[in-house]
DNA sequence: CTGAAAGCGCTTACAG
DNA sequence: CTGAAAGCGCTTACAG
């Protein structure tokens, strides 16, 4: 006899001398069937490959058991990090997840919302997203709960998670300003992020805390990538009164930090102390290794999907979740150079500058 | 009135007064319709905000524009590049991308397989996996094709796309032949496993090929991580007669490697040169710059994922795909140590012996 | 405990 | 061009 197609529950029903209704109750372990005619369907549907057709399933049910997850690029480690925390508890409890790339492009958004929605996904999480506010309602006009994580617009949703990033960037500060460093400079992402805004905030307030005035010649801003890092380094390090530190929005732009350093011979931290914050990786592979703020990125992923289960099984937590980010000393910072380094290192400022 | 779930093609046939049929046939753009009919159907679904539901559709077609991808872990540089890839093709061809994680874990493998299977994917791909026999039967089993990207056991399987293994390894010795070098060492992966025993061939063939001698102890196994690049490298390089080079299977083992030349006071190229292999993002930012083999990461999910979308349109494509590695050379590699030099790190391995 | 029936929301051959 | 009907493979209230 030829198969055409998968076994279903007729056919396991035609030989099992049952309904279908028997079977798809005893494949169910309910109690309702009998527990011999039970075990004897589940041998049939065991022996002959049964497997239940989870798109039937979702129709009936109108359920999918199926999370939608929004990134910008899975091409990135932070990203990276955070689905596998995600996946992880999704893979637990028996929910797929299906992975979609926006790239920051409102088209691409819309047909990731689009096909999110045409799918049934049952809720949707979005991944350190920088989307505006029509994507926003478009997800929000969606059935499916939406969790955001580390998101740059987060305030017309009803979930978030993401890092204290006011906290954090206290903490980078007050380990730099502890080791005496007077003139901190402070590159950051594109102007406007959340996350960005509320770093540099945290910059702010420690200097003022610490009674140090806060230029604005030392604030610059990148975004997020080594390159940008690199060449907002360069423009500090080559101006005439250069910082003897920076902190740098992400590891990335500590990155380019460290090798704009490189280039114009100074030594880190020596001569130039640099703070990154993530704690990718790479971060502990650099030389020196960089100081940096990390962020529980699987941690975050998880609890974001944790949520995201509460919100399916009807309940309400918490809105707002709040991470700590946690200090890492490593290689990358030391005490402010002494005075004799600094007058080094500022004629090396003046030699570059030709 | 009160909407219960979302809008469905019945309740466009009600308001524009045709049969279901119609207005299905209508949002396909059937030319079976009637233009003026097709337009009033179309434009009251926009403005009930209908979207198809693709779990429907699945059910009746019998395929769901779905593939599984199978990666180890995603938190991983290489496997974030080639699911990139995957999903941007995927996405311009209408497909969604279903991620899971196998962690290397038969359990999580066989559970993988089934939740595939019961969302009946209409392909499957798998990333860079050590998947033994009974994981790939069960793979094969599936109605779905299958393509593999890197796998270390592609024997049984119909398709597959990989990096040419030994072509690579022989560019990466090739130059350090040509650079003089003449004690290199090789620290691979797990024995046994299909790329690393490629490495390995090409590394000895390139070194009988140049009549140089391929004594066992320069060979190590790590595990493709830093840490234990960092311990076999220990270990070569506080030997008698340590290398002056080292391959390394990938840059993570690398980037160990390159830590412990750190460790050892040995510096990078002069004492030591050190090759890798993939050519993450990280290996042009360590110091100095990793010289290494590029695989085309995105560019094989991409292709992958066009082999896949072939066989899904009932094509034969060619069956066992090999991409080419190319040589990048940064900082990290230069001739072969000066007797002097040769000297003094000699002493320093003395030193180091205790 | 079991089965017949309806329904989930589509697609598509068939008949007109 | 259009509609009625069957079917995709499940679940589940209802009746027995």
């Amino acid at each position: 006899m030829v198969r055409k197609g998968p076994v279903s529950i007729v056919d396991i029903a035609r030989v099992a001398r049952v309904s279908h209704s028997t079977v798809s109750r005893a494949l169910q372990n309910s109690p309702l069937v009998n527990g011999e005619t039970a075990e004897r369907i589940k041998k049939i549907a065991r022996e002959s490959g049964y497997l239940a057709s989870a798109v039937a399933r979702s129709l009936a049910t109108r359920t999918t058991r199926t999370v939608g997850v929004v990134v910008p690029t899975i091409a990135d480690p932070f990203i990276g990090e955070v689905v596998a925390g995600i996946e992880s508890v999704a893979n637990e409890r028996g929910y797929s997840v299906i992975l979609a790339s926006s790239h920051a492009d409102p088209q691409r958004e819309m047909k990731v919302a689009r096909s999110f929605g045409e799918r049934r996904v049952d809720g949707i999480l979005v991944a350190a997203s920088r989307v505006g506010a029509a994507y926003g309602e478009l997800l929000a006009s969606m059935q499916a709960p939406v969790v955001l994580i580390n998101n740059q617009h987060p305030g017309d949703f009803a979930r978030s998670i993401m890092i204290d990033n006011l906290a954090a960037s206290r903490k980078a500060m007050a380990h730099l300003i502890g080791l005496g460093h007077r003139r901190i400079a402070y590159i950051g992402d594109r102007t406007g992020f959340q996350s960005d805004t509320e770093r540099l905030s945290g910059y702010r307030q420690s200097l003022k805390k610490a009674g140090l005035p806060s230029p604005p010649e030392l604030i610059r801003h990148g975004d997020g990538k080594a390159e940008e890092g690199e060449r907002m380094a360069e423009q500090l390090l080559r101006s005439p009164d250069p910082p003897t530190a920076i902190f740098c929005y992400n590891d990335m732009t500590a990155l380019g930090a460290l090798r704009a350093a490189q280039r114009l011979r100074l030594r880190v931290p020596r001569d130039l102390s640099l703070v990154g914050f993530d704690d990718l990786f790479v971060a502990s592979y650099t030389s020196p290794a960089l100081t940096t703020v990390r962020q529980p990125m699987q941690e975050m992923g998880r609890k974001a999907m944790q949520i995201l289960l509460e919100l399916l099984a009807g309940g309400a937590p918490r809105s707002h979740l709040k991470v700590q980010g946690e200090l890492i000393v490593r290689g990358s910072t030391a005490r402010q150079p002494s005075a004799a380094a600094r007058q080094r290192f500022l004629q090396k400022g003046v030699l570059l500058q030709r």
